[in-house]
DNA sequence: CCGTATTATCCCATAATAGTATAATTTTAA
DNA sequence: TTAAAATTATACTATTATGGGATAATACGG
């Protein structure tokens, strides 16, 4: 999941973007780390804040933008 | 998910995908009836099946062919 | 109708998850 | 340099979600 580098892009910590997705900040750090992996709607919520396609969140693709 | 409309055009049953995916009939009528979610992993394969992106899998857009 | 294929649901054992607390690490600034 | 603050990672636990087998329900063809 391209989910840190798409955080650091935004400069944020991991609390701050748990507190936007209503979750903690340890569970932002498994995610990023792979320990663990999100439901799908915990997914789109991501893929939503940081306004990217789920393909591109997910590393299926290099285009962020696709038609959404 | 646009799940049970891609079977349906592909023409194949449950448990025909169900082998494709290495899994069995009763989750994917789960899938389609939206009781239970598959795990990342089991998205991508699916999407990988018919082919088509997973934001489009997730109703996230109507372009299937979202480049991957 | 009857048999067959297809899809949905019950039950259970197992696995995965979120959350709390806390430890470890990194950053900042004095 | 080092102490404090901020940030990130991990251990533990209770709960929830999952997959799979078995089976029930439904649809479909002859």
């Amino acid at each position: 999941m391209r989910l840190k580098q798409l955080r650091k892009a935004k400069g944020i910590s991991q609390l701050n973007l748990a507190m936007h997705l209503n979750t903690n900040q340890n569970t932002m750090s498994r995610y990023e780390t792979g320990e663990r992996e999100p439901a799908i709607n915990e997914l789109i919520k991501i893929a939503d804040f940081f306004n990217v396609s789920v393909d591109y969140l997910l590393e299926r693709t290099d285009n962020p933008n696709m038609q959404k």
